[in-house]
DNA sequence: CGTAGTTTTGATGTCAGTCAAAATGTGTGG
DNA sequence: CCACACATTTTGACTGACATCAAAACTACG
């Protein structure tokens, strides 16, 4: 999951189509990473940022993957989502000024720091970039939507199917197999994702395995049937 | 929920500072108002737009209320959620420039149109207006990021209580009474939003009637106990 | 007043949650 | 490298909340 070493710029960033730089001319990436802080190395379980927290800077995931949830008043958690290499992160903290959920590291990784103050202005000196930011912020929205269908109104067997292709297809358009690949996510963590128990995650799997439709080792999925797959959620 | 007239401008909406003028100097919201294409009067169950369509518009509310939902390959509908006036409609569909739901009118209505070939251009003249425009998509991801919670891990009653809290939320922030209002939707529609079927809803809605929490008649409702229903949400 | 649509109420079934324990995996220090 | 402790995952038995099916009550509108 590694793309590039810690010192490379947007400039030759093989993730730069799928950011912030993608539709900008080259001098104008020069200008977007001359703001870009610093490449941060995190390791599992580090915290990036804690909900309620000042927002300052907005997040780009080089490399690794990210949980973020929120925590209600009593300290439960619902996971709103996990981000993957190309995904910004801490989009809701425009609005206030602080932010909405905490993330953590689901694994070593990554992330490009975006000074909020510096990226504003860039905004105005480079319409491109403002479209490209608001785009992103319109493909969150996007997810959200999706995220929401998928716990609206489907069985656990169709929120797991849905899980697995979600994940596929993001994969693939990183460039990845979309057919086999690591869950950097515990069990616990996709149960509170899709609103059900570890217990009834782990029997839904048992099922998918038995059927053939994937094979799993710990945290390695094969998706054997892409398709038995899609029509599970579709039927 | 009839604010203004059919000809007010951005200048003298009373919603002004809830919607996209919010920060902006005079003559600069006069620039904003030029670009509002027109007040469209929307009836009852007319759509606004419909999944799948060029977008060029985002829209306003200015009266009246709105429901967005997603349609699935099979025909199957999800409601992603409720627009009350102030709030912008159509954000999804920056990513691609089409829109990736449909919303409908739940009673006759406003809405700003706003071209967005002509938005963006000012976004670049008026840096306020673009961060504004930020700031609103960012709210409309926390505002999915609540419905994540809310579908995520709760019982019926629970998302019953939510969703009353919700809106008496927001129509407190209008102006309004938080505590008695008019439930624009049907109930086959809060039933698809929550992800329950509308006899659970009605049997929901019975027991808060018996317990004394709320008092309903029809469409009208009335919330006897804010905090009883926040201590069901969160006991 | 009658018909169609919506909401409420009742009886029954089922899927996923809960509780409990076994199995497997992970890490640490001797 | 093994032994032990601890965390995570899997499996099993039972329970309960919500869905489903069915019908009655209410509302709206011509």
């Amino acid at each position: 999951m590694e793309f590039n070493s810690h010192t490379t710029s947007c400039l030759d960033c093989r993730l730069a189509d799928l950011c912030l730089p993608y539709g900008l001319q080259i001098n104008e990436v020069r200008l977007l990473d001359e703001i870009v802080k610093a490449k941060r190395p995190m390791r599992t379980d580090q915290f990036l940022y804690v909900q309620g927290q000042e927002c300052q800077n907005l997040y780009a995931v080089k490399s690794g993957s990210f949980r973020s949830f929120i925590t209600n008043s009593e300290g439960v958690e619902q996971t709103i989502g996990f981000y993957l290499p190309s995904e910004l992160m801490g989009l809701g903290s425009f609005q206030h000024g602080n932010f909405t959920c905490s993330t953590v590291a689901l694994e070593t990784g990554l992330v490009c720091e975006l000074p909020l103050s510096r990226l504003n202005g860039l905004c105005a000196e480079i319409p491109g970039l403002q479209l490209q930011l608001m785009r992103m912020l319109s493909k969150e929205i996007v997810s959200d939507h999706d995220k929401i269908v998928l716990l609206g109104h489907r069985s656990a067997k169709q929120k797991m199917a849905t899980f697995l292709l979600m994940l596929s297809q993001r994969y693939g358009a990183l460039g990845f197999s979309d057919s086999e690949f690591n869950l950097s996510m515990r069990r616990q963590d996709i149960a509170n994702f899709l609103g059900l128990t570890i217990e009834t995650v782990s029997r839904q799997f048992a099922v998918l395995k038995k059927n053939g439709v994937i094979t799993l080792k710990q945290r390695s999925v094969q998706i054997n049937d892409l398709n038995l797959l899609r029509l599970i959620v579709e039927p």
